[in-house]
DNA sequence: GACTGAGTTG
């Protein structure tokens, strides 16, 4: 503990004599910090490195590297981002991609910041196309929700250089906006590709919409829809299974049936994910026979049923109260080697619904994998029952492996603990649950 | 020229 606190302490007196030019004041410290017992780590040595590299020039800085190995100490991803930053910043490109190269050498694996550099030092020696292709090759297809603002930066770097982007291009980067939920940046940005004078496709108005109704703004994704419907767009598969599953959902039954009667009428050849919406429409109007005889056509046509298909039929069977069935369906899923999370999140609450909220518990401990839905729904069955210490006990351990339960239902528990025990006692579950946030979340 | 989009549970 002391060992890192004083190399922390070293390190930032060492950053601040790089950033006033006193390069040999810097190593004079390192020196005498070894001598005292104190090691320099990696975080040490890429500030050296940038130091040099910003007054001394990339050569310098990139020698400190050898040093580095000579102590034992592995460059890692932040010092050839550092590198790389220093090669662009004296327009060195191919010592940029040496970087880069040498990162995959040495089996460090570039991050989105390697790339974003990359892409600078290609824009400032000149070769925007090639700067275009590192965005669009490589940081859109390799971005996970949390890097999609980066990748939104990175796009508005590269419109400020002057760059049209393809409908394509816009459509992933769409695409991976509504991943992260965030429906207001996709509606400015489709807003913003009309008014730039791109046409959108189909696949765009489908990825807007889809986005409308997964953030619940539906009367938003209808309109889209009209709008698409207006404007003269072809429908596809995709196009309608996206609507028709938003209307599905609020109960829309007069447009549902019209808009399965056109997807069956363009005469596509149907696949899986149409049959599955099929299906669940169905299992929605209680029609359970006609799901599975949906099946059976479908497998017929050469199709399998895949993880959604069976989700669905359990959950159909579940909502009319066949729980034996269900359950030998579940079992039958499993065998299969099917994902079972939902299938088991349906079970568990149609369990709850015909009051079997013991079994349900059964089954929750039996279960490899669980998420929020999980939890929320046993605590909000556990609730209703008035067992609300059993629930605050399983409210707890969803938040401390790291997923959080809808806040109504953790608004019951504590209501609820209010009246079984003491509002003291509520206030003390009530900070465990604050802590737990803090750290888990 | 391809790369992109749909279907299951609160």
């Amino acid at each position: 503990m002391f060992l890192r606190l004083s190399t922390k302490l070293l390190n930032i007196s060492i950053a601040s004599l790089c950033r006033a030019k006193q390069l040999e004041k810097a190593e004079a410290a390192m020196i005498d910090g070894i001598r005292l017992g104190v090691l320099p780590d990696v975080v040490t040595y890429n500030t050296l490195i940038t130091g040099y590299c910003q007054f001394v020039g990339f050569d310098a800085g990139y020698s400190v590297i050898h040093r580095m190995r000579e102590a034992g100490i592995l460059p890692n991803v932040v010092t050839y981002n550092s590198l790389m930053a220093a090669a662009t910043r004296h327009r060195l490109l191919s010592r940029c991609v040496d970087m880069l190269e040498e990162m995959f050498e040495m089996g460090i694996v570039p991050d989105i910041w390697s790339y974003n550099t990359l892409m600078h030092c290609l824009l400032k020696v000149g070769k925007p196309d090639d700067a275009y292709r590192v965005f669009h090759d490589i940081i859109l297809k390799n971005m996970t929700p949390c890097q999609t603002t980066n990748a939104l930066m990175l796009f508005r770097n590269l419109q400020r250089h002057g760059y049209i982007p393809e409908i394509v291009t816009y459509n992933i980067l769409i695409n991976s906006l509504c991943e992260a939920g965030m429906w207001k940046t996709v509606m400015t940005l489709f807003e913003e590709l009309k008014e730039l004078g791109h046409y959108p496709n189909t696949i765009t108005y489908t990825t807007v919409m889809k986005c409308c109704f997964r953030c619940k703004h539906f009367k938003e994704g209808l309109e889209i829809f009209m709008e698409m419907k207006r404007k003269g767009y072809a429908f596809d598969l995709f196009s309608y299974c996206t609507v028709i599953g938003a209307l599905l959902k609020l109960g829309k039954w007069k447009y549902a049936n019209n808009y399965i009667a056109h997807m069956i009428k363009i005469g596509y050849e149907l696949d899986m994910a149409s049959y599955n919406t099929l299906i669940n429409w169905c299992c929605k109007k209680g029609k359970l026979e006609d799901a599975y005889n949906l099946l059976n056509v479908a497998e017929d046509m050469g199709l399998h049923g895949d993880k959604y298909t069976h989700t669905i039929l359990i959950n159909g069977l579940c909502r009319a109260g066949n729980i034996d069935i269900a359950q030998r369906h579940l079992n039958h899923m499993k065998m299969m080697g099917f994902d079972c999370l939902v299938a088991h999140n349906c079970f568990i609450t149609g369990l709850c619904k015909v009051g079997l909220l013991d079994y349900a518990l059964q089954v929750f401990k039996s279960m490899d994998t669980k998420d929020s839905f999980t939890y929320s729904t046993l605590v909000h069955n556990l609730c209703r029952a008035k067992r609300y210490r059993l629930a605050a006990g399983l409210l707890l351990s969803c938040i401390k492996a790291g997923m959080i339960p809808l806040g109504a239902d953790q608004r019951a528990v504590i209501a609820g603990l209010a009246r079984i025990s003491s509002p003291r006692d509520a206030k003390r579950f009530k900070n465990k649950i604050w802590r737990a946030k803090l750290l888990h979340y």
